[in-house]
DNA sequence: CTCCCTGCAAATCCTTTGCATACAG
DNA sequence: CTGTATGCAAAGGATTTGCAGGGAG
């Protein structure tokens, strides 16, 4: 991802390498605040202004997609294939699975004139944990 | 739907009458001030929280679907079916588009355990409208 | 008559913005 | 050096909440 910043002709700085570094290992999608939370532990002194620029500059690069949330935490997922988010609504935890899009992007622009740019596919229900907790009180 | 609240044990107040009567009609996806701003025509006394309250009821009871946009207004989606929801990032417009899915929950269940309870499909992108528009300048 | 619903105002809270300072290239 | 990035504080704005009064059943 630092490559492809530099190549898109932005700026390496610390914090942005701190933001990136802790994307890179995750496979669930964090929100903003979350990723400051965890990026001060590393350097106390980064703002939380600086992790939306960093996040605004990854999607703006196309390195990062934007999830939009019910309840204003927005999520960022670093998972750049079409693939079908499971949002569990008890613990907010959201996972992935792969699967084909339902309906051929240059198929909906022969159809309608829509020109598809960005694709979102979500099922929300409980996920298996919750599931669990909820059946053994 | 008004059957249905009443059925939900819930009021059928002169306000909550109106919201319904305008969604009835409608195929596009309102946001809440449009909804708003749509019944205090017919009744100038109509206050935007009880339009927020009302939608929040209709979601409840399921008989309405709420999509939350990047832009912080929600918009209410009368059409029950799974279907994809073409989504245009230039003038906000959302039109529908009936599909199969992509995974039946079934088998999200069965291969996850996570049990799905909302469905919510959607292509961003720029409608013909506009698109013939950036085309013409 | 009771309790739910309404509506006003104020609060909430994530996200943006303005601007002076710091630092990557 | 120069212009981009940072970070503080304050603004922004849709949605929620608290609470007194009104009306459906």
């Amino acid at each position: 991802m630092l490559a492809a910043l530099r190549e898109a002709g932005c700026r390496i700085t610390r914090q942005r390498t701190l933001v990136i570094d802790y994307l890179a290992d995750r496979d669930d999608h964090p929100s903003a605040s979350q990723v400051h939370a965890a990026v001060v532990r590393k350097d106390p002194g980064i703002s939380l202004t600086t992790v939306y620029n960093t996040l605004a500059t990854l999607v703006h690069t196309g390195q990062v997609t934007e999830i939009d949330f019910d309840d204003d935490h927005n999520r960022y997922d670093t998972n750049l294939e079409p693939h079908l988010n499971l949002v569990c609504s008890r613990c907010g935890s959201i996972s992935d699975l792969a699967l084909e899009l339902p309906v051929r992007p240059s198929e909906v622009e022969s159809a309608t004139g829509f020109v598809t740019t960005a694709v979102r596919l979500e099922y929300r229900g409980m996920c298996s944990r919750c599931g669990d907790e909820e059946a053994m009180p």
